[in-house]
DNA sequence: AGCACGCCGACT
DNA sequence: GTCGGCGTGCTC
């Protein structure tokens, strides 16, 4: 057949549907349909008006008996080449839908929307008839529908609850109700209306003057008119409201003189742009790069300058300076007229780093983060499509912005398991950047103190610059690190979770006026309670986890002291579970065995905080976790609050650790190093050096010496002491001698493959089919590949919100023909009918 | 995912 | 006899 036809791929279809399907372009649709366009089309035995992007356009195809496609978008909104051929990459990639991908790469907020309405059918004998035999809840949604004419789906929702979905389609199939579904085209654009004069000022100063030689029908009546044509003399460009506030006139006295031609307007795209008050600032100081600084910057402006795509690893110790160097290949890179996307693990934990390219840059730059609201996570990527910044600053999603003619894309502190996505497609950042610099022919630049194990073995092996900066910058030093051991505090009878060394530095700190950082890894109170006398822990019902105990407020002194804790801490506090958020009071007795003794063990944040107010009563202590950063600037504003001196001591998880520079920390305390040391992973050693080295990092950042305690009751521990040290080498060289012995990657990859389902017995039936299905193809067409299967086994938290998860680990060699192992095995699942189990697969997951 | 086709039990 | 249960298989 000639003519002009249309490959699509359908948006929200299940994986094994996933695939091209064609369809003829009608003769009033050419030219409008092309490739990375959005369409409806028909589809399915029902037709139903479906969400489409089309991939590819043919002149001919051997298929007859075509659907046609029914709409085009209105082509402000398209896919361009890169970006198609990055979606079919993260499909391949990721085994994820190319509908998925669509999604990942384009705002959601532009998504043209499929929108079902339903209306009643004309009434005929035969209409009638059928509404006779409706049931009386059928009547009713029938009866509500008739009396609207029209309704959307999402009304018919709220109005009846969710069944009422297959209530509706049996409506539709009697044929009493009409189905129609509507491509709507979401415009969220909003626009500022410039108004100006479109007259000389000469003409305009004789409309408006009464003694003037105009001709009296050219003369205004109106006074709302003249005035607003004086306020424009007298201001030049207004936007509307500014002038109907100033001039005191309305939209039809304006849109009169529009019509004359007197004035004229312009609509101008509105951007909403929550970073609009970091304007740029002269204050940051731009000192020149340091020797070792400008080597570093030479070393990979060599690489940019082959205009060819190239991979750096920019590895320097904490405070060495590595955003100095990036700015410095930022201002490179732009000053050709290319662009930059930098990203970072987390906006809010780095707000500094995204003050100091705000500053430095102002409204050249874009900011991308999960916080932002639908509408301005879309005005951000229309800012960016429209050419009107050439940087891009954000978390993950951010390396998907729409830029043009990128000349490098970075990724600071690129160990950070956040670039890891952990929703679908669970792809790996560093592999989006690898595939968007090769379309560019731009740099990627990994930057980090503590490079990942797979990066740099990457660079040691070559197929990345490995760029070292090895010494830190100005007048920074790394701080004296004490390491304490906690089995001989606890024999000198200090049963307190703060040793003596650390109490006694950080009442030395204070009394200097310098402040401290205090790290754990646990927030909440207490880690879990459990039963004296049957040993019973209590768990969340909905996951099979210990409940850890929040207080609601920190006890004073007179109270610990004065007798029944357990009762103190009852009536003040609650269980909750960190998995899905379930609550519950303090049982009085044990559910299990009636006793009422319950033990509490180990310690959180919540409980340091008591004991810092216990033993350092004069401090100020700020905590900062999960808890108390829930509103949408808290980690700024608390950060500011400390920078600012209002704090003695900041405590917290993970988030105090990050690229803060706080130039009067001069200690920081880790409470307790072992919490990370010995969790079931097999970069536990990895993320503890890592964690190590960042929290060390925070002390003596400015002109005095800092002080680092480390609490462990592992002393011994290579890795503490290597971190202790700052010495990422000997840490590098050790560990990896044991990944390799071991088979872990870097010298493999890692598949997970998790089924989920909520009846346990369909689930064990799923798992045994998968291991069947795994073996038969390991031992058949798939013989080549090497593989080392465990499982299925229970998942490691078994059951999560009352669903239970399976899961199979798979060591592999990630390639396209194991990818195609992996597709092929969730295709079977998918169209196998196993109705109540969902199957996924994760490659090399940020934790196992 | 939806939707149709198709083959078995409990009703007019 | 037929209405409707949901198992199986396909969607350009």
């Amino acid at each position: 057949m000639q003519g002009e036809f249309a490959e699509v791929y359908i948006i929200d279809i299940p994986y094994f549907a996933d695939k091209p399907y064609t369809y003829y372009v009608p003769f009033e649709l050419h030219g409008r349909v092309c490739a990375g366009a959005f369409v409806a089309v028909p589809f399915g035995a029902g037709n139903r008006r479906r969400a489409a992007v089309v991939v590819s356009l043919l002149t001919s195809c051997d298929m007859d008996n075509l659907k046609p496609v029914l709409a085009v978008g209105n082509g402000r909104l398209t896919l361009d080449e890169e970006l198609l051929g990055l979606c079919f990459f993260i499909k391949e990639q990721t085994l994820c839908t190319f509908g998925d991908a669509v999604r990942t790469v384009f705002p959601t907020a532009s998504l043209n929307k499929l929108t079902d309405y339903y209306m009643p059918a004309p009434v005929t004998e035969e209409t009638e008839k059928n509404a006779l035999k409706l049931n009386a809840k059928s009547l009713y949604i029938y009866n509500f529908i008739r009396s609207k004419g029209k309704v959307s789906f999402s009304r018919l929702k709220n109005e009846f609850g969710s069944e009422v979905a297959e209530l509706l389609s049996a409506l539709v199939k009697s044929g009493i109700v009409i189905r129609e579904t509507e491509l709507k085209e979401k415009n969220n654009d909003r626009y500022i209306t410039r108004v100006s004069l479109n007259i000389d000022r000469v003409y305009a100063e004789n409309i408006i003057s009464e003694t003037s030689d105009v001709p009296a029908k050219m003369r205004l009546k109106s006074k709302p008119q003249i005035e607003i044509i004086k306020t424009l003399l007298e201001n030049g460009e207004l936007t509307d409201k500014e002038l109907y506030e100033k001039s005191g006139a309305s939209a039809v006295q304006l849109n009169s003189l529009l019509k004359r031609e007197i004035i004229a307007v312009e609509k101008i795209d509105d951007y909403r742009n929550p970073y609009e008050n970091r304007t740029k600032r002269d204050d940051i100081p731009d000192t020149p790069l340091s020797e070792a600084q400008m080597r570093a910057y030479n070393e990979i402006a060599e690489l940019y300058n082959t205009h060819e795509p190239k991979a750096a690893l920019l590895h320097g110790v904490t405070g060495s300076g590595k955003t100095k160097v990036i700015k410095a290949l930022i201002d490179l890179v732009t000053s050709q007229s290319r662009t930059v996307i930098v990203l970072v693990p987390e906006i809010s934990l780095t707000p500094q780093t995204v003050d100091i390219f705000c500053g430095y840059y102002g409204d050249r730059v874009a900011v991308i983060h999960s916080n932002l609201s639908a509408g301005e996570r879309f005005d951000t990527w229309k800012r960016i499509r429209d050419g009107k910044v050439d940087i891009v600053i954000g978390t993950r999603s951010a390396v998907f912005a729409p830029l043009k003619n990128i000349g490098m894309i970075v990724i600071d502190e690129e160990q950070e398991h956040t670039y890891k996505s952990e929703l679908t497609p669970k792809y790996l950042t560093h592999d989006i950047v690898r595939y968007r610099c090769a379309a560019h022919n731009a740099v990627m630049l990994l930057s980090s103190a503590t490079p990942s194990f797979t990066s740099y073995y990457k660079a040691k092996q070559g197929i990345y610059h490995l760029v070292e900066l090895t010494e830190r910058y100005g007048n920074a030093r790394l701080p004296d690190v004490i390491i304490t051991d906690m089995r001989t505090e606890a024999q000198n009878g200090n049963t307190s979770p703060i040793s003596e060394t650390l109490l006694e530095t950080l009442t030395k700190v204070k009394e200097e006026g310098h402040q401290s950082i205090l790290f754990l890894n646990r927030r909440g109170y207490i880690s879990f309670v459990s039963c004296k006398s049957c040993g019973k822990v209590i768990e969340c019902p909905n996951c099979s986890v210990s409940l850890t105990y929040h207080t609601h407020r920190i006890f004073t002194e007179s109270e610990l002291a004065g007798g029944n804790i357990g009762k103190l801490r009852a009536s003040n506090g609650i269980l909750t579970c960190h998995y899905c958020g379930y609550r519950e009071k303090i049982p009085d007795k044990c559910p299990e065995c009636g006793s009422e003794q319950l033990s509490y063990f180990g310690f959180g944040t919540q409980r340091i905080e008591e004991e810092v107010a216990r033993l350092i009563p004069q401090s100020r202590l700020l905590r900062m976790d999960m808890d108390t950063t829930q509103s949408k600037f808290a980690h700024e504003n608390m950060l500011g609050q400390f920078r600012a001196g209002e704090a003695d001591i900041l405590l917290g998880t993970q988030m105090v650790t990050k690229g803060h520079d706080f130039p009067n920390v001069t200690a920081v305390g880790v409470i307790l190093a072992d919490s990370s040391l010995y969790v079931d992973d097999f970069r536990a050693a990895e993320h503890t050096f890592s964690m190590l080295t960042q929290v060390i990092g925070r002390a003596g950042r400015g002109n005095d010496p800092g002080v680092a305690v480390i609490q462990t009751y592992n002393p011994e521990s290579e890795t503490i002491t290597l971190a202790a040290r700052q010495d990422y080498a000997a840490f590098y060289s050790k560990e990896i001698k044991l990944r390799e012995a071991l088979v872990f990657p870097p010298f493999c990859d890692i598949a997970v493959v998790t089924l989920v389902g909520n009846d346990e017995a369909a689930l064990g039936l799923a798992s045994s089919k998968m291991a069947a299905a795994i073996k038969k193809r390991l031992e058949g067409e798939y013989r080549d590949l090497y593989m080392i299967v465990f499982g299925p086994f229970e998942a490691p938290v078994y059951k999560v919100q009352n669903q239970f998860r399976m899961r199979s680990v798979i060591k592999c060699r990630l390639g396209r023909r194991c990818r195609q192992f992996f597709s092929e095995i969730l295709n079977e699942f998918g169209s196998g009918g196993e109705k109540q189990v969902k199957m996924s697969v994760d490659f090399n997951p940020s934790s196992i």
